[in-house]
Formats: structure tokens, C-alpha cells, sequence
DNA sequence: CCGTATCCTCACAGATACTG
DNA sequence: CAGTATCTGTGAGGATACGG
């Protein structure tokens, strides 16, 4: 099985707490990354789809998760010079990867949740 | 892609706000749960390993951390009546497909870590 | 419609000291 | 060795109001 030490193996100082991969392991299972990010993996979605296909995230946070995933290019933000104003979200390449990375863990949280708690 | 939307069209309501989903995703990316986790995944460990192996956690946090992986049944607690005390952690079945799922997330972000914080 | 700005709070988290 | 106890702060996160 994949192992903290596996990967060191791999990889010298990997996941130490120094290292890079913290900072971003950090984004990427905050609150409500997993969420966004599994949000946009259908397509590209606007500001308001965001937030509905999400659920319960205020809009602070979501600007601000919103912002955090742009700059380490894993969403990319295109605004549209229209009145209204429209502004559209999509996963770069890399956060497509990314989120195919995310997917067995999305998978597995769904299928025993339940089990976990109640269990 | 897998999405949000994927997920709930097999599971109706899954990582909706109330859903226990929400819940367990919490536990499962909380700052030190997939580092802890990660570090069982090699098999049994004390626990000054486990804090030896996760590096820069604290005692409080390793302690409340173990607490919450083994009520949600992901890690198992067994202390030998010895003198000095041993208490060993390991990851249940459960916990074991748990890592299972999150390997390609870990194993991602460790090769993608470089690219992003650099950006 | 798409955000910013502001204020507030509370639980996450670190540091330190101590115990069976 | 394997924790618990206590004190403290910082910042994630929510609520509300307002602006482009």
C-alpha cells in the first residue's frame, strides 16, 4: 500500500514539513477545495452555478477558495465584458488531473460515509 | 470526469450541506488525518512513530487526531500492559481501503507540489 | 450578477507543563 | 513512553451590508 515512507522512498523529504507538497496538500483538502473542485470537473460553471452545485458555502469563502485555486492554477477564471457581468470558472489541465486524482477518495467518502457515522 | 453532479445522480443528496459525507470528508482531509493515515499505511506503529513519521505535529494534535480516526473506526488502538507502556496504532480494513482511495491524491500531489507553489 | 468590505466568533492549533 | 491539562492566539469561516 502507498505509504508516507513509500513515497519518501521516492521522493527525499517529500511531505516533511518543509516541503512544498504541505502548503499544497493544505489547499487541496481544505474545507471547501474538494468541493469546488468537484463542482467544476463537469465543465466550466458560472460564479452562482459554483455556489449552488457546492452548497452552504458563503460567498466569502468562496471567493476566497475561489482565488487560492486560481493562483496555484488549478481553475481558471474568464470574465465576460457584458451587463449583467458574466463570469466563468474552469479547471485548468492541471486541476483536471488533479481532480482525477481526487476521485477515488470522493468515491470511497461517499460509499461509507454512512457506515463511519453510525458506526 | 467524476463530479459532484456524477456522484449525485448514483447517490441522491451525497455532499449536499447536511449530508454525513460532508462530515467524513471533514475527518479524512483535516490537516493531519491524511498524513497520520498516509504514515499507518506501512503497518503497525507506536506512537512517538507515528509522530517521528508525520513530522511537526504536535502532541495534542496527534492525540485529538487519533481520537477521531479510530471513532470513525479508520484506526485501531491496542495497548500492551507493559512498563514502559506501548501502545500500538494501525489501520482497520476500513482505514486500509480508505488509504487505498486517497494513494493517487498523495501520490499526485507530491509530483505536482514543485509546479504549483512555483507557479 | 459578481463580487468586496467589514465585523465578529469560536474552534483549531501551538506551547508548555505535568502525570501514570 | 504515552499521553493529559491548561493557557493562549490566530485565522478560518459566517453574517451582513454595500459596490461595480
Amino acid at each position: 500500500m502507498l505509504s508516507l515512507q513509500t513515497l519518501r522512498d521516492q521522493q527525499d523529504g517529500v511531505f516533511t514539513p518543509a516541503c512544498p507538497s504541505r502548503v499544497v496538500l493544505d489547499h487541496v483538502t481544505s474545507k471547501w477545495g474538494v468541493l469546488v473542485l468537484a463542482a467544476l470537473a463537469d465543465g466550466t460553471l458560472r460564479w452562482g452555478e459554483v455556489r449552488r452545485a457546492v452548497g452552504g458555502i458563503s460567498e466569502k469563502m468562496l471567493a476566497s477558495t475561489l482565488k487560492t485555486l486560481e493562483a496555484d492554477g488549478l481553475v481558471s477564471r474568464t470574465a465576460h465584458p457584458e451587463v449583467p457581468p458574466r463570469v466563468e470558472y474552469a479547471l485548468t489541465p492541471l486541476g483536471e488531473g488533479l481532480v482525477e486524482a481526487m476521485s477515488p477518495l470522493l468515491a470511497w467518502v461517499a460509499a461509507h460515509a454512512e457506515e463511519i457515522v453510525s458506526g
